[in-house]
DNA sequence: TTTAGCACTCAAACATTTCAAGTGCTAAAG
DNA sequence: CTTTAGCACTTGAAATGTTTGAGTGCTAAA
């Protein structure tokens, strides 16, 4: 697990320059634009070295090598230098996100200006972290249920649920205490998450009615959640993308919520979160790369900004331009929102 | 133009098989698949006589045919059976469109039951009626101003625009007065088109207050459009699309609102309107057809439900999907919508 | 411990061959 | 005059073969 200097060099040089190139990286190369003061030869034994204990992969036997998941997780800790924002790239922000609208056109141009500068798919997210207090199910008719969500700040949701087949009322009040059991307590933003567990609870005992229930809560928190999606067209610039499978199985993936939200809410909820490749335990997500971070305004919480893309990205850069939008969050200078209609009132 | 017996039902199932199976459709399968009671020899002159008319083309010499633009405009104004849905998809189409709640949401249950049965991309905009009776200008600071758009029914918009130099009061009276000379009587849903006439005008004299003005007020007005997009994952299962260069373009035609807008903002206004290929005035927009239907509900505009997708589409199956929505929405058998907060009071 | 040198491997690029689908034309048949 | 059988021809796609170059691992000497 320790390196020597040597072959730190080396593997902070391989990544490197596989980040910019998307090549694999040969000794030569090293050796020449590197300056690293040996032969190509000395780079190729430390090279295998650097393969066998995991921080390297090669693709076939005659290529250069590129950075494992290990390798970059090596070089995001140890390794990376810290990256200065252009001029030209503070200048973009600051004029961008001027903090005029809504927090809605906020998430949206934050969304915008960091796909714009990163080149990379952008993902962000207002979470809502109102927690649920009590729900309420009303029987509206023999095959129609409404459900209701009290919040403690005191918001009110409701969304109905069809049924196809009629539901007694005892069932109904059964329903009602296992929700608030499981529930209560809840941040809304983690009600998908919370939901999930209670159908795989209790799904053999009131199949069809908790099942609708259960569906009709997400569909009105998906509407709540605010995910907003950009720069998606970045994708085609990456070398990773040159195969329409690839495109089509990423598209897929960020179409589902579902595995964006669990991706999102895996990270943990205090600093920078990073997480590469493998690491993800969603293995769809094996090939890509999350950074994400949370974004405060007055000691409270807006949502979750974060990026994604292939392994190989640019995390130096894309790790100073997150830190720097949620320090402009946090710094007085925005001006406040002037409204904010987050969740209609009871 | 006249096109005989033979030639109509020759066209006819060309288009058909082509729609179905994406390859050029040859003489030999037209005798075999649909029963014409001729040779192949018969069928290839008529063909050719067909492509020397415009109706089909040949991708090479060695291939068989595909319907051309006016080709398909024969087949859908003239030759198109009409189709019956499914009872699968009228039970689908009955059961998620099931009128509760905002307008936001039954826009985007729209938008996904007609992507998911016509496995394409849909498009539903929300478009609002309301005309610009009043625009002011106010100065908040040297390279600060204040843009109020008051509505016919009482609405207020507004937005801000930043400067980078001072302008002058009598600067900001004599925009303020084109704006409104420009403006006033507008639909929202139109002020798009209108502002650009605006600049296109009057560029030279302001150009710095007023292109900011006017961006401004645009970008107000996007969010307010409600533009959603709904299975663009579909394309992928298009041979239209195996190429990764079409599918990069079709991704950023249809992040480019403007192209959208202006594409949709052509159809006339009445009933049905299909722009095939090559009829649509965007040169971007040639391959594809757009087919789109106003939606009312008791008797007010709520939008557009569009579908773009490659030329190759189902004609018939897409325009009774449309037209079986749009009556939905007529029937008194939906809910009211419980609330509607389309845009915020002054 | 380092390095020069060399045989070896493999993907990518390019060239060549083969194959099948489908055509247009001609001349004969209806 | 219309239809059709027959055939030479064209062409893209797929399969196969060839070349090239980048890069390696290993050996033996420095």
């Amino acid at each position: 697990m320790k390196l020597d200097e040597r072959k730190k060099k080396i593997l902070s040089s391989v990544v490197e320059d596989y980040i910019e190139s998307a090549e694999p990286v040969g000794s030569k190369t090293l050796v020449e634009k590197y300056h690293l003061d040996y032969s190509s030869a000395t780079i190729r034994n430390e090279m295998k070295l650097l393969e066998e204990e995991g921080y390297l992969e090669q693709p076939h036997v005659s290529a250069g090598r590129i950075p494992s998941t290990k390798g970059y997780r090596y070089y995001v800790d140890n390794l990376m230098k810290e990256n200065k924002l252009s001029m030209v790239d503070i200048d973009y922000i600051n004029n961008t996100i001027n903090g005029f609208g809504d927090t809605d056109a906020i998430i949206q141009q934050v969304a915008d200006v960091v796909s714009k500068i990163l080149a990379t798919p952008t993902v962000v997210t207002k979470s809502n972290t109102d927690t649920v207090e009590n729900i309420k199910v009303v029987k509206i008719s023999d095959k129609l249920l409404l459900v209701v969500l009290m919040s403690k700040n005191g918001t009110v949701k409701d969304c109905f649920a069809k049924l196809t087949d009629t539901v007694e009322d005892q069932v109904i009040d059964q329903m009602t205490t296992i929700l608030n059991q499981n529930l209560s307590g809840t941040p809304f933003s983690e009600l998908h998450l919370a939901l999930n567990k209670v159908i795989r609870k209790d799904l053999e005992v009131f199949s069809e009615a908790m099942g609708e229930v259960v569906n009709s809560i997400k569909y009105e928190m998906s509407k709540d959640l605010k995910k907003l999606n950009s720069g998606m067209e970045n994708i085609f610039e990456k070398p990773e993308f040159s195969d329409i499978e690839k495109v089509k199985n990423f598209v897929n993936m960020i179409s589902t919520k579902e595995i964006i939200d669990t991706a999102l809410s895996n990270s943990k909820d205090d600093k920078l979160s990073i997480i590469i490749g493998s690491e993800n335990k969603e293995v769809l997500l094996n090939d890509y790369t999350i950074i994400s971070l949370d974004i405060e305004k007055d000691n409270k919480y807006l949502g979750k900004l974060s990026v994604i893309g292939p392994k190989r990205m640019n995390y130096a850069k894309t790790i100073s331009t997150l830190k720097y939008i949620k320090e402009k969050f946090n710094s007085t200078l925005m001006l406040n929102n002037k409204n904010d209609n987050d969740s209609k009132g009871g």
